[in-house]
RNA sequence: GCGGCUGUGGCGAAGCGGUUAACGCACCGGAUUGUGGCUCCGGCAUCCGCGGGUUCAAAUCCCGUCAGUCGCCCCA
């Protein structure tokens, strides 16, 4: 038997929770004004390694890199930032006048890691990169953007942000050396991971869980402390802004992310621990002003962020949210040849008015047939034998009441109609009203 | 990339070296050929993730492999 890959699934069950988790997404996009933007699943291996960093995890370790039948390097995108700054570049898109220029993605990335409870090696993101200009209100409109988001889907007290700034690129490089100074005295005592970390990326020992207690790294410089003037007070604008819009955060000096592009302000969106295991952010991103033209293009700030879907569905699902779910209106029921055969086209017809109906194609029993209707949930069951065929009738059992009344089959529609409307709970019948009122 | 645990029908789960693989749920058929959900009867794993080894004998022991799961690293 073939089974699915190591890190993959099969979205079944969870299909009605993507629904609404991406209708969410491109719901507060469209009221931001982002546009929709989908890249290649792949793209040149260059790009990745070039844009999210050599030595990163991400791609010293995680990437599924291939040589395609051309002999080029080919890797399956780990993140969408990239493959959307390639897009912006190569199709001018800097040329527009609308700027920021704002655009969302909603799509599969894929990272070779060991899977674990929130972690596939195919996972989704829902992401917004807004391009063309340092504005920290630029920040701050993309993060109230994530802030709506989680919003709408009753998220917004189970999540924090966690923010902090890397400073531009001299802040950073002059915090670089300032903490490497720092750290000198002790890299005997840090471990193996932090030691090569010390050469190639010392920021990142500061949120190292080995040694982010120690005593060294605890008393390290902090960030803030060598920013230039300016980054500092971009910095606190963001700040601001996001006092102005109520937007709750903290600031969280050990913050720095795991890709090299971030410059400024960055953030994560982190969940308690024991919801999803070890993994506790569910989002993240920040501001990257040097990435456009790393990778070729004009000078161009950019900001944005990943939001991944599967962490967000867990929590989801912790929180008890349920999605709607398709019902069945009507189970046509068919007793002897002949009435199988009108029912079979008056599911048709109803179906066409709008209605969701299932019939019996099998043949099956009465009984048979009522279990059918049972286990597709089916609000009404519509019985039709002989008598009824003779008459142009049908017998209407409400499932939820028990009761049954004979009703001419022209009725049929109308009827089901009215009685799933005035009904208060599920099922739902807001699709099959819209689409019956269009005909 | 590293470590722990796990892998028996659609699902849950017993069996842990001795020969027809418990049981529960679900499902299917019948009692009841035009009205189901209760009850009763019957059916449903040529086989215990896969491959190899040990043994007279393996679902049960060993090795490998694949997968799941949890943790580390890191991130979504």
């Amino acid at each position: 038997m073939y089974q699915r890959m190591k890190g993959t699934y099969d979205v079944i069950e969870d299909a009605p929770y993507f629904r609404a988790v991406e209708r969410a997404a491109s719901e507060v996009s469209r009221l931001f004004n982002f546009k929709e933007i989908r890249t290649p699943l792949f793209e040149a291996s260059e790009l990745f390694h070039r844009s999210v960093g050599e030595t990163t995890d991400i791609v010293s370790k995680e990437t599924y890199d291939f040589t395609d039948r051309g002999g080029r390097r080919v890797t399956l995108r780990p993140e969408g930032t990239a493959g959307v700054v390639r897009a912006y570049i190569e199709n001018k898109l800097h040329a527009d006048p609308r700027v920021p220029g704002k655009y969302y993605y909603l799509g599969t990335m894929y990272r070779y890691d060991r899977p674990q409870k929130g972690r596939t090696r195919e996972f989704r993101q829902f992401g917004v990169e807004s391009f063309g200009t340092k504005s920290p209100a630029v920040d701050a409109e993309t993060l109230a953007a994530a802030h709506t988001f989680f919003r709408a889907l009753k998220l917004q007290d189970a999540l924090t942000l966690h923010i902090n700034t890397l400073g531009g690129r001299e802040s950073k490089a002059n915090y670089a050396a300032a903490l490497r100074a720092h750290l000198e005295p002790h890299v005997e005592t840090l471990c193996a991971d932090c030691q090569r970390r010390y050469q190639d990326n010392p920021l990142r020992i500061l949120d190292c869980k080995i040694d982010g207690d120690s005593e060294a790294v605890q008393n390290a410089p902090r960030t803030l402390d060598h920013l230039a003037a300016d980054d500092r007070k971009n910095f606190e604008e963001v700040l601001s802004h996001l006092d102005a819009l109520q937007i709750d955060y903290v600031v969280d000096h050990a913050l720095v992310r795991g890709l090299d592009y971030y410059t400024h302000t960055v953030y994560e969106f982190k969940v308690d621990a024991a919801l999803l295991g070890s993994q506790n952010a569910i989002g993240g991103g920040g501001r990257y002003d040097e990435l456009v033209e790393t990778l070729g293009g004009p000078p161009t700030p950019a900001t944005g962020f990943g939001i991944g879907l599967e962490r967000l569905i867990h929590v989801l699902k912790q929180r008890g949210f349920t999605p709607r779910e398709g019902h069945v209106h009507l189970y046509l029921l068919a007793i002897g040849e002949e009435a199988r055969r009108r029912t079979f086209t008056l599911a048709h017809e109803l179906r066409l008015g709008g209605l969701v109906v299932e019939t019996d194609l099998l043949g099956r029993s009465v009984k048979a047939q009522f279990k059918q209707s049972e286990h597709h949930q089916a609000a009404f069951v519509g019985i039709l034998g002989e008598t009824e065929l003779a008459a142009g009738t049908i017998n209407l059992k409400d499932q939820a009441t028990q009761e049954e009344q004979t009703l001419k089959q022209s009725e049929l529609l109308k009827t089901i109609k009215t009685r799933l409307n005035g009904r208060s709970k599920a099922p739902d019948c807001s699709d099959c009203t819209e689409k019956g009122s269009q005909k």
